[in-house]
Parts: structure tokens; sequence; C-alpha cells
DNA sequence: GTCTGGGCTGTAAACGATTACAAGAACGAT
DNA sequence: ATCGTTCTTGTAATCGTTTACAGCCCAGAC
């Protein structure tokens, strides 16, 4: 009552497993020993064990993808471009979720030795040379979507999220706002000191004084929230640049908790453009950083490194773009 | 250059293959054995096949969970919950979305036999016979979350969503709403079908007529917005009951566009007391549908029956709460 | 000294597929 | 009729593990 092997199949059709194995590949038989095969495989309800031919070819036609939140919508984006080009492909696609720890992924990574699957796009929010050196190390492809050393000589597809806060503070800018405060996430993740190092710079072009900063301890809306208060102490300002679309939305609710209109007295702008900035009300001004077009990048990237793997590491960047919505004036 | 495997370990430390596959899964051996074979493991790098071993011991520790859509923050919480238990029982989950078809999950049933996880957690949108049969015939064991009748002879664990409706109703009339009108998502789902019914014996329950319902094609936010007009004609209503929390956002946007406010104008309730119901504005009042314990329990019944496979399908239901928010008087 | 028994260890047979190679059949050309 | 091609099919090796079984060694009991 166990699940029928090939062999099985063989036995019922009355021929060898070789046939079976070339029937259902498509190499080419005889019209009546297709016809066997067919009927024996129907009858028995084969199902080809994907574990033993796997082991077999060397390959196991899944790939994964792994972020650091599900709970995050901008993996939602990214996801959905990355399983869009990769099941065109032929493969399946597999997430699975790390945490905010780099030693995580790490383990991640080296994990993918076991033979799980052909390929990796990581996301992640922590790197550190131990990290690298995995990827490097890394039985199968692995491509980053996110920013590493050039150095490091990975695959990898990134935002510029300097350019997208310069855009967004030009807009800020643009419709009389001064005052701007910022709310980055941890200043110890990739994407936390780069948003952190963006906003200095673009106040510099503007030649704004900062009025406030904080740092919340997660890119989370709680975090987002619990750490508003921080920024919107004594100190009147008139907009406030976050980190990402879940920060902006923890602040907006702060505000509002305190009688503060959007955009009236303080205008906000999220970045990433995901699904929760047009859901979010009001509907989140973002900067859109690319993530579907990342991961879309990101995907083909790994599948040309599977194809080919001697080419020379890539670095892609996307660039951005701001979604005016209606949290600015 | 290839990865080694264990035979290579076993030629680098002097001894068999078995005595190696003995250290490496704790069977007693002499200290000295342990030793030697660790040496030569941390000295190659060797990582142990998934598949080989998988394919010998018949199991591969990795769990499969199927979602109709990973944009949804319904199944966020679920996955942590599902994430949770199986991760503590030694077990990797892997995440896979279905879309909204009931062939693609009819695929990725019948696609276990290859052996892909030891077992799959799956909440369905649509459920058909022929979903059913796969779920039954399946090499591995399955448990549904989500609602499939009584007959099929499935493990189940399902939220008692008219019983949810209730609630809300309960609520909205006590807070003084009498013309209340619904928005369901695709009424041929089986969440959909069941809320229909939910509500249209709440308001006999309660004596009202019913002012206004309409179905969104999806369970979104576009859908739900796209939706809105339908409901908000000519009739007055002063509240609306939605089928998920995403089309309740989507109903409050364009209540916004019309200028009308929530709670003031009319009342909004959503479904799933997702994260987004609490990141919402105002935060919405939703009927908490147990996602995290329904996850959680799915995952210990899916444990269960790996470990037991003779056990009598079990049908657990869990209990809905309603969380107030600001969305209702 | 021999025998028994208990640990360790090694040899080899699985697990379920793919595929190189060889063998047989059919067919046309000489 | 014979030979050589070509095309199809079967046999068996292989992928990297685990594990049943047998063999070895050594200690203790007689």
């Amino acid at each position: 009552m166990s699940r029928p092997t090939i062999a099985g199949v063989a036995r019922a059709a009355g021929v060898s497993v070789a046939s079976v194995s070339r029937v259902l590949n498509g190499l080419p038989a005889t019209e009546e020993m297709v016809e066997r095969v067919q009927r024996a495989v129907e009858e028995l309800g084969y199902v080809p064990d994907a574990r033993a031919r796997s082991l077999k070819v060397g390959r196991t036609f899944q790939l994964t993808l792994a972020v650091a939140d599900v709970g995050n919508p901008v993996y939602v984006t990214m996801m959905r471009a990355v399983e869009e080009v990769v099941s065109a492909a032929g493969y399946r696609l597999v997430v699975t979720t790390t945490g905010p720890d780099v030693v995580d992924e790490v383990a991640l990574v080296r994990g993918m030795a076991r033979g799980y699957a052909d390929g990796l796009v990581i996301s992640p929010l922590r790197v550190d040379e131990d990290l690298i050196k995995s990827i490097r190390e890394c039985e199968v492809p692995v491509v980053v979507a996110g920013n590493v050393p050039a150095k490091a000589g990975v695959d990898t597809v990134r935002a510029n999220s300097p350019k997208g806060i310069m855009l967004a503070v030009d807009h800020l800018v643009a419709r009389g706002r001064r005052r701007i405060a910022f709310l980055n996430g941890p200043a110890d993740t990739v994407p936390g000191a780069a948003r952190a190092k963006g906003f200095a710079d673009a106040l510099k072009a503007h030649d704004l004084q900062p009025v406030a900063a904080a740092e919340a301890t997660d890119f989370t809306f709680a975090a987002g929230r619990a750490a508003a208060p921080d920024l919107l102490g004594e100190q009147h300002l008139d907009a406030v640049m976050c980190a990402n679309d879940l920060l902006a939305v923890g602040v907006m609710h702060e505000l509002a908790a305190r009688g503060l209109t959007v955009p009236g007295d303080v205008a906000v702008v999220g970045m990433d453009d995901s699904e929760l900035a047009e859901q979010s009300f009001p509907p989140l001004t973002s900067v859109n950083l690319g993530s579907a077009e990342r991961g879309r990048r990101a995907a083909e990237l790994l599948l040309a490194r599977i194809e080919d793997s001697g080419r020379a590491p890539r670095r892609i960047v996307v660039q951005p773009s701001l979604s005016v919505r209606k949290s600015t004036p």
C-alpha cells in the first residue's frame, strides 16, 4: 500500500525501469512503449520521487528566498516578483524566514550545502564578514537583495536609498517644509546605516539643520510607534521622514494621538512604497525603492548564475522614485 | 573541488563510512573514533546531503505551509505561529503560495507525493471534491486550516466565523447601529460562503433588515475599495461589516473619499484581527478569528499525525472574540 | 586455556531515481 | 544472403546516505 516506485511501474508495464524513466522524461520510444508506460503510471498513480531524482541529477529545481520578516510588506512585493520569474523558469520557490540575527542568516546559507535548493536569494538585514564568507563558499549560487561591499565579490541587486531619501527631502522642501525629522530603524543594520547617511546628506544638500532624529528598535509598526515620542518632543517640526513604511504608519498613529494632522501639521513620508503605503490613511507618500524590480532582477541574476557559474559577479542597482500620495502637501 | 561526501570524510579519517555516519548521528563509538571523525569533518567542511539522507530514512524534516496570498496579513499571523511550533519540534518550515485557484491547490497536494516534505498545512480558499480526494490520498499527513465538510474525514482546524460575525453585529447594535451593510469576498470561496451565511443569521437574530451587500472579487484591499461604491449607494447606512481586514480598509478609504467619517457617520468592522487592523486609521475593530491559535493548533495536529498516522481525524474549532478599536463607536 | 558475551567497527545492501553501455531487432544496400 | 546502420530496449552502475549483519577484539568466567 506504500507508494509505487519506478520499479513497480516497470513491472506493471512489463518493461524495464530504464524505459519507464525514458518515457517519463520524453526521450524517444515507440508508440507502444509510451502507451504501456503511461497506462501503468496512470493505474498505479505513480509520482516520481523528487529526492531520488535530485540526488541523481544533482539539481532540485527548487529555489529559496530568505527574508528577515514576513510581516514586512516590502517583502511581499519582492516575493511576488521573485515567484513570477522563477516559476516561469520551471522552478519551485520556497520562502523561509531568518529573523533579525545574522547568525541565523549564516546558518541558513551554510545549510544550503545540504542540497535543499539550487540557489538562494537572500535579503539580509545585517551583514558581517561571516555572512559574506558563507555566501562566497556556498555550494549553490546566492544573490543578495541588498547592499554588500563591492569587494565581497557576490552578486547583488540593491536599491539606492540615499538617492531615494534625497527625492523625498527635495519634495518636502519644495512644498515648504524645512523642519524635517528622521525616524530610522536600527542603525546597525545595512539599510539603517544607508538611510542615516542618506538623510544627513539630504539635509546638507538643502542646507537644513537637523531638528530631531530617533532610532526604532526594529523596522516594525510597533517599534515605530514606540519611538515616535522621542521625535515629537518640544521642538516644532513640520515633516518626518521614515526609513520604512511600517515606521511611517507608526508615527502617523502617534501624531493622530496628539491631535496633529497629516499633512496639515506635519507631513510624513515612508520608504518602500509597499502595499501598506496605499492602504494607510492618509495614503502615504513613499519612496519607491523598486522592490518588485529588485526581486525580478535578483531572480534573473540567480537563474543566470545557475546556468553559468563562471560569470563575473554583478552588482545591479535599481533607481528609486517617489510615489506622492496624501501624507505630504 | 566539489563538496566532500561521507566517503571522503571516511577516507580522511581512516575509518569506514558507517562509523562516520554513526558518530554524526550520535550512536555509540569510542572516544578516539569520535575525535578522528570530527577532525576530518571539520577539516573538509563536510555537510551531510539532506537529499540522500531523506531518501534513505524516508523523512525530510521539512514541513510545508501553503497559503493563498502572501499579501494577506492574516497569513503572517498564522505563519508565525506555525513556524514557532514546527521549529521547536526540529522541523524546517517552508512556505509556498498557491494562488486563488483550486486546481493549483490540488496540484500542490498531489505534488507532496514527490517527497518535498513530511507534512502539509494548507489553508484553502476554495474546496472541491478533487481537493478533498487529493488530501485523503496524500502520501504525507495534511491538515487543513479552514473549513471542510466533516464527512471528508480530514484533520482540520477552523474558525467559527458566523459566531464571530454575531459578536460584531451584537456590538454594532449595542452601539445603536441598525443599518448595517455587508461587504463580502467571493461567495464561492469557503470563507466567503460561511461569512455570507453568518451575516444573514446575525441580521435575523437582531431582527434587522438587510440594507446593502456587495461581493468583492477578491479578499484584497483593491477589490474592497472597488466594491465599496456598490455598497454606498443612495441608501443611508450607519455601519459596514467586512469579511476581512483588507476589505474593511478598502471601504474606509472609499468612505473618506466621500467625506464620511469613521465611526461618526459609519462604523466599520473587519475580520481576522490582523496586524493591519491595528495599523489602519482609525484602528479597526475586528473579529479575531484566532489565526495565531489556529496556526499553532494546526501545526500541533500535523506533528501528532506524523507521530501516529492511525489516529482518528480531528476537527478543532477555535472560538472568535472581538477586538474593539476605534472604527466603531 | 577455552569459551561466552558484549562492544565497536567494517562490509555491503538498501533508498528510488537517471544514464552509460551493450545487446538485439529491423531494415536497406550490396 | 550478408553486412552494416540505426533505432529501441534492457542491464547495471551510480548519486550520498543509513543500517542490518557479520566479524573482530577483549574481558571475564569456567
